[in-house]
DNA sequence: GTTCAGGCTTACGTTAACGTCAACTTCGCT
DNA sequence: AGCGAAGTTGACGTTAACGTAAGCCTGAAC
């Protein structure tokens, strides 16, 4: 009942993540539930960090990237210097996703245009794969 | 010289592909390039092939892929329900390619929200790895 | 005649993020 | 006692597209 403590599965069932999925954040040191025995207990903080961490992933950063932004708070000595470098991080990757989008909308344009000939585009392979 | 005839290394200078590459694609069955002795000579048709594998890699066509479109082509049955499933599995890619970009957009839009706030976003990261 | 570039084959290594066993232990319940 | 559910720790498997290294061959150049 102790509101601050979940099990592995409530954890799972709060996040709709594997358990395997926690345990492996836990090895990549992402986590660091308590432990009752040989049970896991995650705390408040394992809360907040995953939900970082799964937030890290929709914007694509990799688990590394984000134990590495995650143990920069918790060192505590977040100044200046750390936050800027996180802020880069962060901009850095924006960048990557907009160079990744434009380079997917180049191809959903050449392939469009392929496509808008139809049949044709098949003809085109078939000359291209003959010759 | 006979233009007809290239060794590896000029197809790799060619189409910007290493040996390893080249090697590759002809143990997955997408190259048949001939021997003069242990050597390999890449025909017309090996390049024509390369070409069509190359641009099928900037649409987002998995080897795999791109081995059983060509493998339609070569058997000569290429007739209406070939094509129709060549084309369908094209329209497929520009489908999953158009989700695609609408996720990474949307992910784009929700970082660029974050980072707007500039060093807001990091002091919310901070609160949520604290709480 | 030897060295040297370039090619060849075979086979293991790489990366990410888990999935999927196998083999226990522990706990509450009947 | 016994049983099933749930949890745990290894440890190997998966996918894609090559990279890398070891060891062998071969024709051309000096």
């Amino acid at each position: 009942m102790d509101d601050d403590l979940m099990t592995i599965r409530e954890m799972c069932d709060a996040f709709d993540v594997t358990p395997r999925a926690l345990r492996f954040y836990e090895s990549k040191e992402l986590l660091f539930p308590l432990r009752e025995g040989q049970k896991r207990l995650y705390t408040r903080r394992d809360r907040g960090r995953l939900k970082l961490i799964l937030r890290g992933k929709r914007f694509g950063f990799s688990l590394e990237e984000m134990r590495q932004l995650l143990d920069l708070y918790d060192r505590g000595d977040a100044q200046e210097e750390q936050l800027r470098r996180t802020y880069e991080v962060a901009r850095e990757r924006l960048a990557q996703m907009e160079r990744q989008r434009d380079e997917l909308d180049e191809a959903i344009e050449e392939l469009r245009g392929q496509l808008e000939w139809g049949a044709e585009m098949i003809a085109s392979f078939r000359r291209s794969a003959a010759e």
